[in-house]
DNA sequence: CTTCGAACATGAAACGTTTCATGCGACGGA
DNA sequence: TCCGTCGCATGAAACGTTTCATGTTCGAAG
């Protein structure tokens, strides 16, 4: 059906050598016999059989990602960035989904190392060490973790400074002059939400100020944080935070809706501070404040990392960016608490 | 570096072609050569070269899915959808984004055919005659579309009505007692809009009721929504509207906002319906009621009729499934309007 | 003891490229 | 006139599989 390379030569009266030629490196062939080629191709409507080429080239031009959920936000402003890099050295992104599912991450990556995709960022479904990815490492297929295990030796790594992020949070509520802060949040298992909230209490103990009041949740979600904001405000006035710091936007929006429906207003009567900088934090009922990680930002420095590595070979140094992330001001924390208390 | 079925044959002592099958026809070859030649693979770390399985085979294992947006929660489900039925089928799913930039889906276009993939699932970034898919099917790769040109010749393709959907808002909010219902969303030069909107108006007609008042916004957004909503409260109490359908989620959580804002209560001032039941639907400080759209089992359904096109060859009957959506219904539009006016 | 068939194993051909050493004119300089 | 070069085209080899017609061996049936 599809035509071949030998079909073309025969239409165009040449070699076949000759159209392999005008196809990859077209200045060495003759205007009139290229012509002629680009002709037949044409008329033909040839296609460059891709599995041909890379086995005899036994490079490919692809790099994989392979991401824990495509429909999370984080993950596909990742995908974005790194296609940014990737499409700019003139390679192409595939995206893979594990979804969080350790027998389809294997799955794919079985798939990936048969195609002999030029490397593959991953964030792999389990955080601990990875013999999978070992071994891939020492085959030569560059892998970059992306938000996981910074540290480990045989992968470069991407990720963010989540202590820091807790940290900065727990500081600018700290600045705004509140002294009973809240942490909601959960569970603490997740390796993102313990090092938030541990940054955070490092930033609190740091300006002098009591624990932070930890409200544990079982999930990130709306509801988990309606919620705990029940809870909160249960509590007499007296021990009640002035300002909560959420896990993630999800939870921080729940919290939102809890406390409007109490009747308290946020930020005067409770100040709140997300993380994500989620689409729907900017747009919601009070813009919320929220920890921006530079995902794009995050993407396009693993796929440089990559492709480094594929071009350095053998003598490669791993390397391990971690990026710091930012906090989004806005109404939600906007206002310095007057007085003490 | 990679070691071949060569190396493993000799290593196992054994033919070539008897590597390949143990690895396609496990069967067919006695047990102790068998484990003798898994050993072999085991011990080289063997892993098959796809290109060359594929430059032979002729066929790929792989089912492409060109979105035109990957952060786009809509994509991602249908994404997972196909997900579903090429992997029980034994193939693998990649994830190519346009971006909506029509050369991108050009070049991704242009790779997917090189690679000879099994079949595209896309939505194209131009709504009209495809001229470049028509050439992919004569030259017999199978294309779905995905909630795009349905009535189109040379391709399969899947969409959800959306006239029926904006007929079904309506239709809940006449029965609901609203009499004056006005439709926010735009631009209504996007088809979308265009035919939730025409179903609105044909249900109102059919009912007898007035014709909605029209409120176009320039974008699909929640600040887009928030701006249309200050129209609304603007008029006069006695023009008014009771009701509002929205075009999307994101506008309707816009106008949620605004209205409250403006002290009017949700629904019992005014009730509103979005569209899409996005996540935050349910979330929304007061649960949206919204349309949906049978998002994953749409990817189902495009990646059947892909596997069975592909299966089909030469004889296919290309046909144009269109699915219906439902009307998720929560409290923003549960109360029965009191009273006349 | 011969013959047949079953059960396996074998090796060469083919898939469509890319690459590289080689061939072949023509042209300019000695 | 002859040689060296240059510019271009050529064709065969190689990439790693799968497949298929062809061996080979062994045991059972005649």
């Amino acid at each position: 059906m599809a035509a071949s390379i030998k079909e073309v030569a025969q239409r165009a009266g040449v070699s076949l050598g000759t159209v392999s030629n005008v196809l990859n490196r077209p200045d060495i062939v003759s205007p009139q016999t290229r012509t002629r080629v680009l002709e037949a191709i044409e008329e033909l409507g040839f296609v460059r059989n891709d599995s041909a080429r890379q086995l005899r080239a036994g490079r490919s031009r692809t790099v994989a990602i392979v991401v824990l959920d495509v429909s999370n936000p984080f993950f596909t402003d990742v995908v974005r960035g790194a296609e940014a890099v990737v499409e700019g050295a003139g390679g192409m992104v595939v995206v893979c989904n594990s979804g969080g599912d350790s027998a389809r991450e294997h799955r794919h990556l079985d798939v990936l190392e048969e195609q002999r995709v030029q490397g593959i960022l991953v964030t792999p479904v389990s955080d601990g060490k990875q013999p999978r990815l070992d071994r891939m490492a020492k085959r030569g297929i560059p892998v970059v973790l992306v938000d996981r295990g910074a540290g480990l030796a045989n992968q470069c790594s991407v990720a963010v400074d989540d202590v820091l992020g807790g940290r900065i949070a727990a500081q600018h509520l700290a600045e705004r002059g509140h002294k009973r802060i809240a942490f909601v949040g959960g569970p603490t298992s997740l390796r993102q939400v313990a090092d938030r909230l541990a940054g955070a209490q490092a930033a609190l103990s740091e300006q002098g100020l009591a624990a932070p009041l930890v409200v544990e949740t079982p999930v990130l979600s709306v509801s988990a944080g309606r919620q705990a904001a029940d809870e909160v405000v249960a509590l007499p006035a007296a021990r009640r935070p002035t300002a909560i710091f959420c896990a993630n936007d999800l939870v921080a929006l729940g919290v939102l809706q809890a406390l409007t429906a109490h009747g308290l207003r946020v930020p005067d009567d409770i100040a709140l501070v997300g993380y994500d900088d989620i689409e729907f934090a900017a747009g919601a009922a009070v813009p919320l404040s929220s920890v921006r990680q530079p995902r794009e930002q995050l993407g396009r420095t693993a796929a440089q990392l990559l492709l480094e590595e594929s071009t350095d070979g053998e003598h490669h140094e791993h390397r391990h960016v971690v990026f710091q992330p930012e906090l989004a001001v806005r109404e939600s924390s906007a206002k310095k608490r007057r007085g003490t208390r």
